[in-house]
DNA sequence: GTCTATATAATGATAGAC
DNA sequence: GTCTATCATTATATAGAC
């Protein structure tokens, strides 16, 4: 889609310079003097280009927003959400600024941060469902939840990575390319994916006490409280 | 430990206002003015006590660490990661400041962000260690990266909080006191405790195809990877 | 469209009185 | 210890020439 050659007009040449620094440092930290540089234009025409730091980084949602709904379309098919976080992985660099930028996005107040959120919620959903018909995934009371909690789980890789490459010793130290896509490298992957996959596939606890101690704990909590709400 | 009443010393007054407008708004968005208005206080006041803004982090990071890590020793005993989430969530508004100051550490790069995410993962080894000891917890070939992914989890919650409660529907608005810990309301923690706990006890997946894939495509690259190795 | 030069505001930090 | 006043820097944004 985007050609390796610099044949961009200069408002995208911005736009992307926007994208891979407010993604490395943040909103506030990223300066419009910095875009400009990396861009090789002046400060002022970044003002002129889009009216202000905000405009800019509307901007910049809206075309990270644009990239991964298009690309969420063509990979709807893999049966496992993994594999969403994986595909992006497999493409080295060429998407490492929208990542590094999405993952910015789900701290910060963002629109993009939010819908990208709902987007991989619902693309979740949609995946459990034809799983659940085609029986290759249980059949959950709650749908919705464990959608929530999938995605969760997923874009935990994403949000925390640096994190995980750390504590699991994986780090090659700062300036690898994994430090640009926060710290997941394809080593560290590999090294999560059948921990991971055991625990959707067998499960964590040996059996069900915890379960059934909580489905107790919860009924019981909401007897308490439907008295109260009875006697106040 | 706190007590409820202002009877701080003027230096821990900044200090907690710190905490609170750090994990609020972020290192960088907040000013040091600002931080002096809320503990009442010169700006100059401030310096004059941490010598910098980056003195003043420090000294967040070093407290809410201390703050952390005895609460960490005292509730070791649950069985599960979950409830030290829910440990938390269960002091309403007491640890609020902390808990954003601890998200926000964990997107940043940050030293506490960093120790606390290993804390939590050296922890969640332990519990699970003993539970597979006394036969709760399945047990894992790689206890360690079945560790760091159970942490993940668990602390994803705290991170995409906000993006949760969204997606549920149990977003309450602005204002709430479910904002002030991320968006992780206990209706909410109730709302995804059997759904998740339903996960951990019986798996995601119907059967072991996907694990068994999974395992076959790791082996197959690895042999692919050996044979490039010998004849690159 | 693009640049240079500048206005304007806010920030972190300092100096010195009390 | 605490404040007021101020400095120096940096930021966003504007104005006008080319």
């Amino acid at each position: 889609m985007r050609s390796t050659v610099e044949d961009l007009t200069t408002r995208a040449r911005i736009r992307d310079a926007a994208i891979a620094l407010f993604g490395r440092d943040g909103f506030s930290r990223a300066t419009v003097r910095a875009v400009a540089a990396d861009a090789g234009v002046s400060p002022g025409l970044v003002i002129h280009h889009f009216g202000s730091k905000e405009g800019l980084r509307q901007a910049c949602d809206q075309h990270v927003l644009a990239q991964t709904a298009s690309q969420g379309k063509e990979k709807a098919d893999p049966s496992s959400t993994r594999h969403l976080i994986q595909d992006y992985l497999n493409h080295p660099g060429q998407y490492a600024d929208e990542i590094a930028y999405i993952r910015r996005s789900l701290g910060d107040e963002s629109d993009a941060g939010n819908a990208f959120f709902d987007a991989v919620v619902d693309q979740t959903q949609g995946i459990i469902e034809a799983g659940i018909e085609a029986g290759t995934i249980r059949d959950f009371e709650d749908v919705r939840s464990t959608a929530v909690i999938i995605a969760s789980n997923s874009l935990a890789m994403l949000v925390l990575g640096r994190h995980l490459s750390r504590a699991l010793g994986t780090d090659s130290g700062p300036g690898t390319d994994a430090s640009e896509t926060g710290g997941i490298s394809p080593d560290l992957l590999r090294q999560l994916t059948l921990p991971a996959l055991d625990i959707y596939t067998h499960g964590f606890y040996a059996d069900a006490r915890f379960l059934d101690a909580a489905r107790d704990a919860l009924q019981h909590n909401n007897a308490t409280t439907q008295g109260r709400e009875h006697a106040p």
